[in-house]
DNA sequence: TGATAATCAGACATAATAATCCCAATAATG
DNA sequence: CATTATTGGGATTATTATGTCTGATTATCA
C-alpha cells in the first residue's frame, strides 16, 4: 500500500487549507480567482472548485458570481481555524471514541491494548489543528517563502 | 469524505495487527487457522489470507502448509512491534519528512507554518508504534475482555 | 442586450484501496 | 492413493476517494 504517513484529514481537507491559507494571504478585498488558486498550489482546478462549494456552504469562504467574481474568506482569518476547515470537508469527528486498532467497544473504562498511549497524542491533534489560525498560518507562509528564496 | 479520524495505518495494516494479537494471545504451538482469526474479529477471510502471505514473506509470521497447517508468530511476541507490522503491510515511512498541510519543501530549515508543532507529535506516534510490542498487547487484550464480561 | 467570465450543480470517469474468486501446491489421514 | 483441508498466488470485482466534463446560473461590461 502507499499511505504516505499519518493522515490527519483527506487530500480535499489539505486542498481547502492550501486555498484558505492563500486567501488569508492575499488579503484582497476583491474576490480571487480559484483558477489562479489551482495554479497557484498544483491542485486540480476542477476538483478545488468543488471544494470550495462545500467552504461556500459551511460559510468559511463567501463566493462572489459572475464576470468579477471570485472567492473570499467569509471572516477575518484570525477567527478561522484549521478544524472548522476540516470538519467542514471530511465532517466533524465521531461521536464515539475511535480504537486505534480496530477492536470493538474501546473506551476509558475499557481500554484497547494502546489506549492510554494514543489517547494524549489524540488529544494533541485535535489541539494543534484548534489552535492555527488562518492568520498566523499566512504569515508563516510568508516567512517560508522567504526563507526559500534567500 | 468519511474519515473516522486519524488514519496511522491503512486497513489491510490494522488487520495485521489483530491477527498478530490473536496469535500471541493464544500462544498456540499448533498452526491456528487464518480462518478462525478472520472469524473471531469479523476479516473477511479471503482478504487476511492475502495480508497473512505479506507477514508471512516478511517472516513476521510462520506459516504450515498441508491438511494440519496454519499459522504462527515467526519469533517470540515479546520481539515483536507494531511499527514492524505496518512496514510490512503499508510499507516503510518516507525517507523525506512529509508536510502536513502538503506544502512543498518543508524541513527543520524551511518549516511549514505547522512544522514545529507537528513534529513532536508525529514523534510520539512513531515512538507509540515502535513501543508497542505483541506480548504487552496480548496481556492487555485478555485484560480487556476481562472487563467486558464482567 | 449580447458577449464574456465567473461560480453552482449534478453526472460522469479514473485511480487507489478493499474484498473476492479460483485453482494450484502442500501435507496429513483413512 | 484418493480424500480432505490447509496456505500460495494470480486474476477479478467492488467500493471509495479523487478528479473531470458539461451546462445552468449569475453578474459585468462593451
Amino acid at each position: 500500500m502507499v499511505m504516505s504517513e499519518y493522515m490527519l484529514y483527506s487530500k480535499s481537507s489539505e486542498y481547502a487549507i492550501q486555498a484558505m491559507v492563500y486567501l488569508a494571504e492575499v488579503k484582497s478585498k476583491k474576490p480571487v480567482l480559484t483558477k489562479n488558486i489551482a495554479k497557484e498550489y498544483n491542485i486540480p482546478y476542477q476538483f478545488l472548485a468543488k471544494i470550495v462549494q462545500t467552504l461556500v456552504k459551511h460559510r468559511l469562504v463567501k463566493a462572489t458570481r459572475g464576470r468579477t467574481g471570485g472567492i473570499n474568506l467569509y471572516q477575518d482569518a484570525s477567527k478561522i481555524y484549521l478544524n472548522q476547515i476540516v470538519d467542514a470537508i471530511d465532517g466533524p469527528p465521531p461521536i464515539k471514541e475511535q480504537c486505534a486498532i480496530g477492536l470493538d467497544l474501546c473506551s476509558d473504562d475499557v481500554p484497547c491494548p494502546i489506549h492510554h498511549t494514543w489517547k494524549p497524542i489524540k488529544k494533541a491533534i485535535r489541539e494543534m489543528l484548534a489552535s492555527e489560525n488562518l492568520e498566523e498560518l499566512a504569515h508563516r507562509v510568508i516567512e517560508k517563502r522567504r526563507r526559500m528564496n534567500s
